[in-house]
This record gives structure tokens, sequence and C-alpha cells, in this order.
DNA sequence: TTTACATAAAACCAAAAGGTGTTATATCAT
DNA sequence: ATGATATAACACCTTTTGGTTTTATGTAAA
């Protein structure tokens, strides 16, 4: 259905600078590659390779409309790089997880937390 | 003071499957060279260069132990992207902003959304 | 119907990425 | 001391990436 379906991976899509600048654009409004273009100080021709990256990923859908192709931001797929990354949130939002982490990852002791009820406030 | 420093961007490092399978591997627990290289079906030499990769960008450190070389997990980097990422997360968690992002970006309206407070339950 | 505009498609290129194999060096166990 | 283990450092190869220029095609406006 898309034009390529290639299927390119969302974090390789988003490795590039140039491409996470183009959705950062796209995110205010949506654009002709003319107008993308005109922000970048490379060839009309290599921008539009990045948007057709980035619409391989599904970050971007391209509708033509006379004889402009207008682009616009499609964030779906952002959320299985937000899925992934909650796995390592543990790391750092938890302090009692991190410590956890540091000493277990460090020799070979084992390690069990038990967290303990917050008092209750007697205001 | 680190190998290279040769600063590599956090979404390249993890823009490779392998070095994310890396990852997952260091958190949970630390690793020596060849224990990782025995997870992934290339050559330790390959399974090296990712990792120097991933140390560039401090997302894993590595220290010698005797004969090993042993990494862990540094996942600090990590909060680059996630910061980055919390910028595309009003265009979903947000039904109200997704509907204005859409409205917005599909011609010129301008839309100013007023939330009213919700209806008090009257049971 | 010309002329200008906006994109598309193709050929090409240099550098980086991801991989290999070989050789050397340090450490642990006999 | 010797041999096995673990890593380091090279040299090399192939494919992908990010970029270029050139040529063609469709649309809007004069």
């Amino acid at each position: 259905m898309s034009a390529s379906a290639e299927k390119v991976d969302v974090f390789q899509a988003i490795a590039d600078p140039t491409r996470r600048e183009v959705l950062r654009l796209l995110a205010e409004k949506e654009l002709p590659i003319s107008a993308i273009t005109s922000h970048f100080p490379i060839s009309r021709t290599a921008v539009v390779k990045h948007l057709h990256i980035l619409a391989d990923a599904d970050l971007v859908t391209g509708q033509k409309v006379g004889r402009e192709k207008i682009y616009r931001l499609h964030p779906g797929p952002l959320t299985e790089v937000k899925q992934w990354l909650s796995f390592y949130e543990q790391f750092w939002n938890n302090k009692l997880s991190m410590l956890k982490h540091l000493v277990e990852t460090d020799g070979d002791t084992e390690l069990t937390i038990v967290q303990t009820k917050p008092d209750q406030q007697k205001k």
C-alpha cells in the first residue's frame, strides 16, 4: 500500500540528525518538499531520500496536492522507541533499582530489595 | 579519560539491533567480551567493535579484570532519547493535542483548544 | 502554448558501517 | 616454562549511507 513497503526500522530512521530535524519541522506543520529543503544546506534530492526513509519507517506521510507533495508527521511508530526505553527507565527512575543494579552487576552478589510503605502523613 | 573519546551520538549507537541486544544483555548483568560474543552469530572482533561504539556513546563501560574485560551497562545517556521523545508524546498522549495537530497541519487553520473542567459527577 | 515551477527517477561517488581473518600480547593454570 | 585463554591491534573486504549531478515528467500561470 505504501510507496516502497521497504519497512525501515524506526531506530534507524531517527538515527540521522537531519531526519530528526525534518521530524521536528513537520511537527510544527505540514510542508512540501521544497519548503523542507530550504531549511537544510543539502540538495533537494538528498532531502527526498531522507523523506523516503522516514516514510518507509511510517514516520511521515506524503500526499500529492497539485504539483506539490505535502509531507506531514505520523508519530505513531515512535511508541516503539518509547516502549524500548521504558525497559531501561528502571535504572534511573528508581534510586533503589539503580542501587540494586549497581550492586548486582558488580560481582555475584544477589540482592532483594523490600520497599516498605512510606510513613503516613500525620499533619 | 575514555578510551577513544570519539563521542558517538546515542541515537546512532542504539540504531543497530545487535547493539540494542548487547545493551539488553548487559542490563541483566555485567559480562566479559567472550560471554557477550557467545550470544551472537558474529565474530568476537565484530562484537568488540560494537562495544567500542557503545562505549564511545557512554552507554557501556569496560573494566579490565585479570585477563578479561568486563562490560557493564551505563544507561545514563538514554535520558537524551527520552527527552527527545517527550516532545512527540503530546501527539499521542493527549487526544486533544492530537486533534489540534491533525487539524492545524491539514491546511492553514488555526485552533485554540479550551479544555473545560470535566462535569462534576452527580451520581 | 510557452514558460516556469515542483517533483521524480537514474547514474554515479566517497566515506562509513559491519563484517572477516591474521597476528601479537598479556594472564592464568599446569 | 608451557600451553591454553582472553583481549588487542591490524589489514582487508563488501554493502549501505548520504550526498551529488543530470535528465525527464507533470502542473500552474502568463
